[in-house]
DNA sequence: CGGCATCCTGTGCGATACTG
DNA sequence: CAGTATCGCACAGGATGCCG
């Protein structure tokens, strides 16, 4: 019975892992706004409130589900408000909130760090294709 | 043949997007450190240098796979540098670049925002799990 | 020890069609 | 206009086995 130990070890570690995860606010966090439209929504709706539409447009390749995903998930994590007009055709206004707002500054820094080192990035890359092409 | 405008109009839409995606760079940097794993090896290897079984223990719940290939993704983007040393048994050391260092003040922000803003953010989660489950 | 190759499953996500 | 519901599949990623 000694070799169960090797998957339980691994059963171990992942569970560990996931109590790690359920209480590590960072990586929350990152999973948030590293996802896909996230940060794009962000930047759409900076300039003020834009109806789902607008958004839809504006936020080029996005299908409409991902979007309602998109909006669903930051409106339930406090980052934005949805509003709806009831008339013909309905309305539907969203607007950051001050949370939201607050997330402006990091992503303004990600984006400087990016445009800062993004070429030592690709000129790592570059070398290391050349590298293990031969 | 006029209805075919929706499908191109999507196709075309998803084109701009990859072109925008391949040209962001703070996109680009975000698909890398937003990945599942980055952020942990990042702060494994803050203390110095570490070997491969040292991460995958530190680091509880990855899988040899993903760990393998979340390092070799960094390698590639010169991030930390591999370095073999040829004994019985192989030894590998793993230490982060001066750029790989430059991240970590971003996540050191991140997690600034994260553990000021979480409060909130799970008030918001709650408060609208709430009123959605009337 | 530090991997790589293979197989296999879950599911994220796009496409499509329908509704208030 | 602003979604919800359903289907289908590509693909991420875990498990396993082999190798220098």
């Amino acid at each position: 019975m000694a070799t169960r130990t090797v998957a339980q070890r691994r059963e171990q570690q992942r569970r560990e892992y996931d109590a790690f995860m359920a209480t590590c606010p960072a990586r929350k966090l990152l999973d948030r706004i590293s996802d896909k439209w996230v940060s794009l929504v962000l930047t759409a709706l900076t300039g003020g409130p834009q109806r789902y539409s607008d958004l839809s447009r504006r936020i080029a390749g996005v299908s409409q589900k991902m979007l309602t995903q998109t909006l669903r998930t930051m409106e339930r994590d406090g980052l934005l408000t949805r509003t709806v007009t009831a008339a013909v055709p309905v309305r539907v206004d969203y607007r950051l909130t001050a949370l939201g707002e607050s997330l402006l500054p990091l992503m303004a820094a990600i984006k400087a760090w990016a445009e800062t080192h993004i070429e030592a990035v690709e000129r790592a890359q570059a070398a290391y294709d050349e590298a293990s092409a031969q």
